[in-house]
DNA sequence: AAGGTGGTTGACATGCACGTCAGGTTGTCC
DNA sequence: GGACAACCTGACGTGCATGTCAACCACCTT
């Protein structure tokens, strides 16, 4: 027996408000899995595991719900066309299948690569920044240094 | 002699809209350097870096435009204190100076610390995946194999 | 039966980051 | 000096991701 949550502990533990839940309803984002006599939504622990998902793809892709959306679907894609690779005895239609849902996770991971190395450039710079201020505050008054960059440089 | 670049030419050099920069302009933002005495907009090669900062921080961060420009602003009064620093002969404000400026470098190094990490997990994540795809694709027929967990996972 | 609690839909409002005109000014080239 | 391009301000419109409020329903407690 799957347990259910209602919306208001949903809220709570997700940090969500409901408006953004019935929200992310409404656009296919996050249909809960099942609805009371009543029409009350009830989630469950896949549910919440893919708000999880959909913050973490919010805060550290920045993307827009119809981009995390797009994401969330191909993914789910991605793992009905694996299961039934499993099952599809031809091995033609196996191969074909795995390979479509790959492409998809490998442009995932190109630009989710690109994304840590600027950021990882934005990282080093400023280290050297603090480096750099660090010595100052430390050492003696004389000696103009070179300028350091700011943040977020051309890159 | 400064060269001045007139909002068109920035247009084509960064990709921006007229509109937008209009707006930067009007949110304080990225005011340009100069103004025509009829009231055109003239930018600097400065300017021009700062428009990069901008994208940069939008792009890589996500960040709101308010946001963006607390850290330029930041930044900026960071640069004058250190240069303040330089020319200041008390030692104490220097210090002090010097150490108000390392603070607000340290907060955005932490927070570009903690993205980098999570968006390193993610890439891990989707890097086992795209192995076991791939293996799946190569391998042979039977078995079922553990369901690799989607993207954006609890974390 | 009355009232409280927690849910529902619907509609309008809001802040951000612009897009899209409209009407006026400025600069340049022939 | 007239045409034309490039720019200006002002105002209203737009898409997204909600906030806010109203009116209604369903169940549980006293």
């Amino acid at each position: 027996m799957t347990t259910f949550y209602q919306i208001g502990e949903v809220c709570q533990r997700s940090g969500l408000t409901q408006r953004a839940l019935h929200y992310y309803d409404e656009i296919g984002l996050l249909v809960p899995s099942e609805r009371l006599n009543g029409g009350q939504r009830l989630y469950t622990a896949a549910d919440l595991e893919r708000i999880e998902r959909i913050k973490n793809l919010k805060r550290l892709l920045g993307l827009s719900l119809s981009e995390i959306k797009r994401m969330l679907d191909a993914d789910e894609a991605r793992a009905r066309f694996l299961a039934a690779a499993q099952t599809t005895p031809d091995p033609g239609r196996r191969h074909k299948a795995v390979e479509s849902a790959l492409r998809v996770t490998e442009d995932q991971l190109q630009s989710v690569r690109e994304k840590v190395h600027q950021l990882a450039q934005l990282q080093r710079q400023l280290e050297r920044q603090v480096r750099e201020m660090r010595r100052l505050a430390a050492a003696g008054p004389a000696g103009s240094s070179p300028a350091p960059e700011g943040v977020g440089g051309r890159s």
